[in-house]
DNA sequence: TTATTGTATGTAAGCGCTTTCATCGATACT
DNA sequence: AGTATCGATGAAAGCGCTTACATACAATAA
């Protein structure tokens, strides 16, 4: 590579000075529409390429979001995290990413590489962040966006849906087909508020309708199918053995579903199983699995436009809540008799 | 917030230069034990963060890479993605994401705008790029990695594995079970070198083994559940139905599966299946996909160390090459009859 | 005509950091 | 003792850009 094209060349060749090129790549309409064209096709011959740390150093931002994701290796995050880096993108913005695997050591570290970097903003996921983090959060004083969950106390912007509501949707659906001994197959809940509003959105349900939900009916498994398979031939050890199964994403329950073929279990005959982010497998499978529908893409698309809203100064005073619904297949039926009565 | 803290203000407390706080953040080993310390408790005390856009204007250098992908929306690239931000996190280098969904023109947008960006170095999925493409990283002279792919040409640096030997491995494994009718279900590919590899793959063993793959027997597909539904469906259709379908990936696999049993097709004592990639799911279907298994986590580590040698100054002269194995499951198995002999 | 306003551009002072070069004392060598 | 060498630090010049502020000219108002 020969010497690095600069502002100062383009303005030398165009014969303006460097401040009317600056102003012509940031507010072209200032100037005189052949002072314009000069730049820009000075611009063109030189191959210019903006230097964006001289831009950042100058102008103090750096057209960068930062975010802190616990992990791209779920399907529902990944896709999120793709949605958002395109919606930025395509108003010029640049994704910056730290993943944490639900640790919040690392998703310190993360958050403050990301700020290190002059990330413009921050958006972070779920609700529990540990006190250093807030504390480093209101420090920095960097516009911050809470993703994959709804900040009722108003502390914070945020774009999400009702982990809980959506459980509540998925047991009265179970309730009315005559279900009362419920299982729950959850992912690990340390660190994950997301994970817990969902269990307890199922208790919640529960007792509305005058049952309980004892912590032997609840078993926490990691998110893979083989987590589904171990949880549930954990709960189908339990007596009575429960008629209906709910579990934390449908990792969990196809891998449920998996081995309650595997033991000969009839789906939904003897069990009904209900899944949680209506991943695209669970409508291939037999029964087609019933699941909650989770919006991740658009939940990328929205976090993204509305970090982007607060950079233009907009004040945005409710949390934004997506639509969820219960998408219902074959694996959930009446439950079945169980020897008592 | 207040003022933001900079370098002269770490230097007026500790006492020393400006110089000095420089250098005990980037080469703390030339300064004096003391004098380091007297440092460190300025910085400690004032809650000093270092201003990136200040230090890569003065260094030259950002303490970040870029990463082109195809997409962060199937698992192996997710999963890749995550190790590689992970690895290079560690070293206190950060990743820059910007993904294309196999469209040339925003593989280039997506590598000018990280290059805009200043990242140190930029790491390309596969070896099919456009001109323009390789163009600018020519002029940009910025260090280059290709992934997912080997180049023996020589032209850039790869770490990878070889796509096309995989293919030769199932198809061995085939027909060693006595197959001679093969069917392949590939994932598009247009803008996709891999999945053009894998198809090649199986072309050159079957010719090796006197044998052709007509293009009727070959259906391009979505790399989803859904595809692979469809696709099987396509080629059962043939006559003389293919007793061996090699897929593209393990979603186009289990689809083929999925579809296998809702047809009433058994697997595999009518019809031998085969995957790419080896993803959890694979372990668990029933029967058990046989498979590549390719080293998704692993490709990006060393993709990370990689660059990050690059970046160190040293001369990687050949390419990186993972290894991949073919693993046998329960859907592969000795060919049926067919009416023909 | 002259004062006033507005529009288009130039001047120059930084933004916060790194890094070359110079300095200064201490140690080692002759 | 005198000189070369080295290790630790300081002084200061930028890195490439943005953005007040200044300027110059044209158009309008009085």
């Amino acid at each position: 590579m020969t010497q690095r094209i600069k502002l100062a060349d383009v303005a030398r060749l165009a014969g303006v000075s460097s401040a009317t090129v600056s102003r012509s790549l940031n507010y072209p309409i200032l100037l005189k529409a052949d002072t314009l064209q000069k730049i820009q096709a000075a611009i063109a011959t030189l191959g210019y390429v903006p230097d964006s740390a001289g831009r950042a150093l100058a102008s103090r931002r750096t057209q960068t979001v930062g975010l802190v994701v616990p992990t791209l290796d779920h399907a529902i995050f990944s896709r999120f995290t793709q949605t958002m880096q395109t919606t930025l993108a395509e108003s010029g913005y640049q994704l910056l990413i730290a993943s944490h695997e639900y640790n919040p050591t690392l998703e310190l570290n993360g958050a403050r590489a990301l700020i290190e970097r002059g990330v413009d903003a921050l958006v972070l996921v779920g609700l529990e962040h540990s006190q250093a983090l807030r504390d480093l959060l209101a420090r920095s004083g960097i516009p911050m966006l809470t993703t994959w969950a709804l900040d009722r106390s108003g502390k914070s912007v945020s774009v999400g849906f009702d982990n809980q509501a959506a459980s509540v949707l998925a047991v009265r659906h179970l309730l009315e087909l005559g279900h009362r001994e419920f299982g729950v197959i959850c992912g690990v809940q340390h660190h994950n508020d997301r994970a817990r509003a969902r269990v307890e959105g199922v208790r919640q349900a529960l007792l509305d309708a005058g049952l309980s939900l004892p912590a032997s009916c609840i078993t926490e498994q990691p998110f893979t199918y083989a987590g589904g398979r171990n949880g549930l031939r954990a709960l189908v050890a339990l007596s009575p053995r429960p008629t209906a199964i709910i579990c934390g994403n449908d990792l969990l329950a196809v891998g449920a579903l998996i081995e309650c073929q595997s033991i000969g279990l009839a789906v939904p005959k003897e069990i009904s199983l209900v899944g949680f982010d209506n991943q695209e497998l669970a409508s291939h499978v037999g029964p087609g699995l019933t699941t909650i529908n989770v919006p991740a893409a658009e939940l990328g698309r929205v976090s993204a436009r509305t970090i982007m809203q607060q950079l233009a100064g907009a004040t945005i005073d409710a949390p934004v809540e997506l639509p969820i619904e219960l998408v219902v297949r074959g694996s959930t039926g009446p439950a079945a008799m169980t020897g008592r009565r």
